[in-house]
RNA sequence: GGGCCGUUAGCUCAGCUGGUAGAGCAGCAGACUCUUAAUCUGCGGGUCGGAGGUUCGAUCCCUCCACGGCUCACCA
């Protein structure tokens, strides 16, 4: 690592000696051991390949074909149970753990005492034959085991595992061998993933890349990383959104389409938020915005069975049922409903500020007071009383126009549009609507986005002429949505943290 | 960014009103041919996150810093 310039520092074998002297006791252990297999010519880093015939869960599940036949398995040294002249080792692979039994009958005086010296953590082949103890317990018995790779650290503590959250996070792959949930965490992920493309690529939607690199990151509320590009000597932002870019297909004639991959936000980090997270956004043309509706509580549901065999799941000790259709209700009504503050009579900015008066929803809101209308406060007003009573999957319909600058407004009423969001447990799980298709109206929209950013609210949207061109060229009609990815999985997997769903989340250097 | 909590052996954790640290697992040596958190005997292993301060003396009290967890704010 950095052992960088001190320029009172030679090189030297003192140096040598202490970075000798900074390694544990076992892990010169295991050094000294892996130097005596290298003298002897059985350098375990030299191997190249094992033939795995089965792997642990396999020959659990198919014992009785495979009991006194012979198999080649492989995998990580967990446990070493060294009682004389026999001894069991726990192998874990890729599915989980199977036992073997090793004595000299069956492995030969001399490699049954090689074995022996071998260590937990090590990474071992073994051939031999399926039997099953006296105790029960299904087993290789084996008949030749190889080195395949010498592990130079010990793993953590057999019984309690990897606890501290920052180790768990900063060295996964040790999480990863300790901790089986975690295993079958990200195996979920991989299934609920797969099955978002299945239903989708079932439904004729294609599957695109958008970029990530752009000019101007726009299509969502929120700050951006930044980054430079030499060769054009540039700002350039990671992407906070894929809309714009996938409403330009449409433009272009591809009718269904989504993007799902990693999008960057430069906000606060939490539970519920990574830096960068999966987002998929998809658009249907000739759709709106129930339609929308209808796709996302069948394609979650078809997700959930796929990845734990029930549309209905358990979260923190709740149980959540994706079962469609999902209830429906307007932020109107579930302002009233929740809050006891009906909007449906309200008739200016200012009697909509008064209430706001009332109600004490100051902390919702993200600019003063005199400058919100109605429609802020509105929202600001669900986000307050409603948002965390939404367990169960709900969609709440009609968004006000000043917070949703993408979207059609309802016909009749330009004050609201044809929007809706997703929640359960109280999180936002998905965001559609039916997409703005007018480049005037779409144009009015960015300039009022310009003057929320004047206001101070520096995540307004960011005005992509481009995208206003494209729509001139004519998109249409369209319904599109975006599902938080991370989200649904923390739902599907019981996770607490999203830290439990990405794979390596986004942590400070430790030093 | 604010508040609270944490950081002690490779891991999981103790450590009393301040007197320079313990256990279990893991390791090393030995015993044991059906164990599965194997068991039994013996032994070694520590920059107590870092830097200052108070004190005769600091793992312990104070300050600052680093990293992490929870939480509030912001957001998805």
């Amino acid at each position: 690592m950095s052992h960088e310039t001190d320029p009172n520092r030679v090189e030297s074998e003192a140096d040598d000696a202490s970075r000798e002297r900074a390694l544990s006791e076992q892990q010169l252990v295991r050094r000294d051991k892996l130097a005596r297999l290298q003298a002897a010519g059985n350098d375990p880093f030299a191997q190249l390949t094992w033939k795995q015939t089965h792997h642990s869960a396999g020959i659990k599940r198919d014992f009785e074909a495979l009991e006194n036949q012979d198999v080649s398995v492989a995998g990580r040294v967990m446990s070493f149970r060294d009682i004389g002249k026999a001894a069991f080792i726990d192998l874990q692979d890729r599915d989980g753990r199977i036992q073997v039994y090793l004595n000299a009958e069956g492995l030969g005086d001399d490699a049954y005492a090689e074995v022996k010296t071998w260590d937990v953590g090590d990474i071992v082949g073994v051939e031999g034959y399926v039997f099953r103890t006296r105790r029960g317990e299904i087993s290789v018995h084996a008949k030749r085991m190889v080195l395949l790779t010498k592990a130079l650290e010990p793993l953590p503590e057999k019984f309690h595992g990897l606890k501290d959250p920052e180790l768990r996070y900063r060295r996964r792959y040790l999480d990863l061998v300790m901790n089986p949930q975690v295993m079958d965490t990200f195996r979920k992920r991989t299934a609920i993933i797969k099955a978002i493309r299945q239903y989708l690529d079932e439904r004729e939607y294609i599957e695109v890349d958008t970029p990530i690199l752009s000019t101007i990151a726009s299509g969502a509320a929120a700050r951006p990383f930044v980054t430079t590009s030499n060769a054009l000597n540039l700002q350039l932002y990671l992407r906070i959104a894929t809309e714009l870019y996938l409403k330009r297909c449409v433009v272009g004639g591809m009718e269904r389409v989504y993007d799902m991959g990693k999008n960057f936000r430069n906000e606060g980090i939490d539970i519920r938020h990574n830096p960068e997270f999966t987002m998929i956004e998809l658009y249907q043309a000739y759709a709106d915005y129930k339609d929308m509706m209808e796709l996302c509580e069948n394609m979650v549901a078809f997700a959930a069975e796929k990845a734990t065999g029930s549309a209905k799941v358990v979260y923190q000790g709740t149980e959540l049922d994706f079962s469609p259709p999902w209830r429906r209700v307007t932020m109107t009504d579930a302002v009233k409903e929740y809050g006891g503050i009906d909007f449906a009579g309200v008739k200016d900015d200012e009697a909509a500020r008064e209430l706001a008066r009332k109600h004490g929803l100051d902390a919702e809101l993200k600019k003063k007071l005199k400058d919100c209308t109605k429609g802020d406060i509105l929202n600001a007003a669900f986000e307050k009383f409603a948002e965390s009573k939404l367990i169960q999957p709900t969609f709440v319909m009609d968004y006000p126009t000043d917070i949703s600058p993408l979207t059609k407004q309802k016909p009749g009423d330009p004050t609201m549009t044809e929007r809706f969001e997703a929640f359960v447990f109280g999180r936002e799980l998905a965001n559609a609507y039916s997409e703005l298709n007018d480049p005037i109206v779409q144009r009015e929209r960015f300039s009022q986005q310009a003057r929320e950013r004047e206001l101070g609210d520096d995540e307004a949207y960011m005005l992509d002429e481009d995208f206003i061109a494209s729509l001139e060229v004519g998109m249409p009609p369209t319904g599109g949505m975006g599902i938080g990815v991370d989200r649904l999985i923390m739902f599907l997997t019981d996770s607490y943290s999203i830290r439990d769903v990405i794979l390596f989340p986004t942590m400070k250097p430790n030093s």
